[in-house]
DNA sequence: CTCTCCGGTCTTTTT
DNA sequence: GACCGGAGAG
């Protein structure tokens, strides 16, 4: 910042006391050099480059708290971007613990949550009203696949996948569909349909009045740069910007970034009445200075590269910012030196990366677990004893989690945890509001908040059945575009639409319950609703429509289970109107849309965390289970041809290896079910690259491939053979013991492990047990009842069984019976 | 219009 | 092994 310029709006504007003791000096308690550093270094850009386990978090917050305790910033000029909503709430939360209750006022959400703030505000700047909602990926995907039909894209091998992810990435680029399609080759026929579907896409979100994920950021960036004016607003208001996980930020955000950052060029005399105490110079000097932006980031642990970010964004910050400033953070605060020493040693073979070494001074610690299994379920079984092991040894669930590449792979871990009593708790996969029940509640309260979005009135048409079919709806639609009102207004016309009698009635019927409940909701009188009037409004929609009635009375056992969720999503309005006094139905949709999967993430919960490697992302556990450690896997296949691919790859497991605080354990199968059919599985890549002496195996390859089980070698035994040999498919990248078991008829061992656990669920009702008692298992055998621990459906018996030891089980489903 | 059955296609990771 | 779309019967 130049000296004649003093655009900070500091109310009392007291300047600092130069020398003796700071206002923040008890801020930077504990903290070492760097990280002193990087919380109080001043200027118009900061790069913290911030290695795993490096304390970066606290940083961050502690720059937080510093800038507002010496009252270099409001905290209504701080907008803070996490990457989830959970960071977000844990960020604002630490800068409270720092500073107390004056931390109000702040912005710190996502991109995401920043950007639906911003368009909530202007969205009547550009065609869209206040009302919009989100199109989640499943929206967009289900809008899509309409359009490739109504093209008849399949025919130039369009996939609604493929096509929803190219416009995703060119949203990502800020290319909009008539930017692309002035460059697109058009003598190209496929190109053509694609460009009609991107602008037919484009279209219809905004006839829905609606934005998805990619379009929240682009739009904003849009709207800056047409509307120089609101951009001032933002720019003026937010003088301290700060960015974590910077190395997946995407062009659209670095874009975003740029905008809120430049500096506000005003005309002469035009005054600017925020404290009106700026002194500035009257021709070139801008009226406001570009904001002090803040990053924090680690390219080692860029993953998300599938979903546009671009690892430029940080690797060229000096060029983007000048002056910027650069602070490293090596020190490690978090895992023992075996840990980090694999990481490194992982890490160290991509090729275009910084040399850069974490370190700690807590000690080797214990060395890493090692473990392969005949089959996942083997593997999981492995991971399920380890975990009751350590629990026993007074580890916390909480403090252990399991990672894995692909969702898929928590069914085997699942289903063994079931069985062993382990408790647990998925983070992601099949999410609650990815059921088709809730998405069908929910498209009811969007067919109220914003009855332009037509997908969701089309969705909830015929849910419950209520006879309106293909033609009732066709004869809706041609309807509705005759008269130029909306699919939904349309509805309320039953008897024009030429349709039975019967349909007629079913259709107002419907339109008469969106009307009540658009009256509790959006009273027409205009006045504000109680917050509690989402759940009211719920009730009303579910009861009304009869579509809690049609569940009720069904025979099918899953429906009992649909109910119960819907009640599920009732609680959750309830707590949404306790947590927010003052929101509406709108503020409701948009939290459920953007909350992602680690932001239900419970600590307190007692429960060991399931979840893939990209969630674990910023997280850390004194225990982790790496699973799943095997080619096609980690690297996943289809990454292995993409450019980058393998590399990323690598960064991925590089982050799952350092979320671990004390203890390691990475694990594989030499068979794997997939699509119903065995494959062999052959080990990682990775794994060769972890120095062997790190790596204590509980059961290597070799072990498990010698059918005689004779051969004991560590699967790194050999000296030196942990070179970079990634890139070929040669059969010697491997330890003679570490040949994949041959493609061949099913072994006993395969026919015994693979199908070890029955699709279904099994339900042994109230089996009496009691301590002392003899049990038969179907894979363990025989043994004795311990005791009983658990109430109800959750009792564990606790089992010393003769041959395969002691074990805890769910009285409930287990394969047991009693002797 | 609804239900059921069959066959084809899948699965990388997420805001 | 799950999910979707299409075909065909009621």
């Amino acid at each position: 910042m130049s000296d004649s310029i003093k655009p900070v709006i500091v109310g009392a504007g007291a300047p600092r006391p130069a020398g003796d003791s700071r206002p923040d000096e008890d801020l930077l308690a504990g903290l070492n050099p760097p990280q002193r550093e990087a919380v109080t270094h001043r200027g118009p850009a900061l790069l913290i480059v911030a290695g795993a386990g490096s304390g970066k978090t606290s940083v961050l917050t502690r720059r937080i708290a510093s800038l507002l305790r010496t009252r270099e910033a409001y905290p209504s000029q701080i907008l803070a971007i996490t990457f989830t909503n959970k960071a977000a709430g844990e960020m604002r939360e630490r800068v409270r613990q720092l500073i107390g209750d004056s931390a109000q006022g702040m912005w710190i959400s996502t991109f995401h949550s920043a950007c639906v703030r911003i368009l909530r505000r202007e969205a009547d700047q550009f065609g869209f009203t206040k009302s919009f909602t989100i199109y989640d990926s499943g929206d967009s995907r289900a809008l899509v696949k309409r359009l490739v039909k109504e093209h008849e894209g399949d025919s130039f091998g369009f996939t609604p996948a493929a096509v929803q992810g190219r416009i995703s990435k060119l949203k990502n680029e800020l290319a909009d569909a008539e930017s692309y399609a002035r460059q697109a080759n058009m003598s190209d026929p496929a190109e053509r349909v694609f460009v009609d579907i991107f602008a037919d896409y484009q279209r219809a979100l905004q006839k829905a009045n609606a934005f998805d994920f990619d379009d929240l950021i682009a739009q904003t960036v849009y709207l800056f740069r047409a509307f120089p004016h609101v951009a001032d607003v933002y720019r003026k208001r937010f003088r301290h910007v700060l960015v974590d996980e910077y190395q997946d930020t995407n062009h659209a955000q670095y874009a975003l970034i740029h905008e809120l950052t430049r500096p506000v060029v005003g005309k002469a005399g035009d005054a600017f009445s925020s404290g009106g105490m700026m002194i500035f110079e009257p021709d070139e000097a801008p009226e406001v200075e570009g904001a002090s932006l803040t990053v924090v980031g680690d390219s080692d642990q860029s993953i998300y590269a599938f979903r546009g970010a671009d690892i430029r964004n940080i690797s060229e910050f000096e060029r983007d910012f000048p002056g910027a400033k650069v602070v490293l953070l090596e020190q490690n605060y978090r895992s023992t030196q075996n840990i980090l020493s694999a990481a490194n040693a992982v890490i160290g073979h991509n090729f275009d990366r910084k040399d850069k070494k974490l370190w700690t001074d807590v000690g080797d610690g214990d060395p890493i677990i090692g473990f392969t299994g005949y089959s996942q379920h083997d593997e999981a079984q492995f991971v399920a004893d380890e975990i009751e092991a350590l629990h026993r040894k007074n580890v916390d669930y909480s403090q252990m989690a399991v990672f894995y590449r692909t969702n898929s792979q928590s069914r085997a871990l699942e289903e063994i945890f079931i069985r062993s009593a382990v408790p647990y708790k998925i983070m992601g996969g099949t999410k609650f509001y990815d059921r088709a029940e809730i998405k069908d509640a929910m498209a009811y309260l969007i067919a109220v908040a914003n009855p332009a979005d037509e997908m969701a009135v089309r969705r909830i048409l015929n849910k419950p059945r209520r006879g309106i079919g293909d033609v009732t709806e066709t004869a809706i639609a041609r309807y509705a575009a005759s008269e130029g009102i909306t699919f939904r207004d349309a509805l309320a016309n039953a008897s024009a639409l030429g349709v039975g009698v019967k349909v007629q009635k079913a259709i107002a019927e419907l339109d008469a319950v969106l009307v009540e409940a658009s009256e509790i909701m959006l009273p027409s009188s205009g006045e504000i609703p109680p917050s509690t009037s989402v759940t009211e409004g719920l009730r009303v929609l579910l009861n009304k429509s009869g579509y809690y009635d049609v569940l009720r009375m069904s025979k099918d056992p899953q429906d009992e289970a649909r109910v119960e969720n819907l009640d599920e999503l009732v609680a959750v309005t309830r707590e949404f109107a306790r947590n927010n006094p003052d929101g509406t139905l709108l503020d409701f949709l948009t939290e459920v849309t953007l909350v992602s999967d680690a932001d239900d993430l419970d600590d307190a919960s007692g429960s060991v965390s399931l979840m893939t490697m990209h969630t674990a992302k910023g997280l850390e556990y004194d225990a982790v289970f790496v699973t799943g450690v095997e080619e096609d896997l980690i690297p996943h296949r289809i990454s292995a041809g993409e450019p980058g691919g393998p590399q990323e790859e690598r960064r991925l497991f590089y982050v799952a290896l350092t979320r671990a605080r004390k203890r390691l354990h990475l694990s594989l199968a030499m068979t794997r079910a997939q699509f119903g059919e065995v494959s062999a599985a052959m080990p990682s890549r990775f794994l060769q690259e972890i120095p062997h002496e790190l790596i204590d195996w509980r059961q290597s390859p070799g072990d498990v491939n010698s059918r005689g089980g004779m051969q004991s070698r560590a699967i790194n035994g050999r000296p030196g053979a942990g070179g970079s040999r990634f890139g070929g498919s040669g059969s010697n990248r491997y330890g003679d013991d570490l040949v994949p078991l041959p493609r061949r008829e099913k072994s006993d061992a395969l026919a015994k492990f693979t199908n070890r656990i029955p699709a279904k669920i099994r339900d042994n009702g109230d089996m009496e047990l009691a301590a002392g008692d003899r049990i038969r298992h179907d894979d363990f055998g025989e043994g004795k009842v311990d005791m009983i621990t658990g109430e109800g459906a959750k009792r564990v018996a606790h089992v010393r069984f003769d041959t395969a030891g002691p074990k805890k089980l769910l009285i409930k489903v287990a394969p047991i019976t009693k002797l």
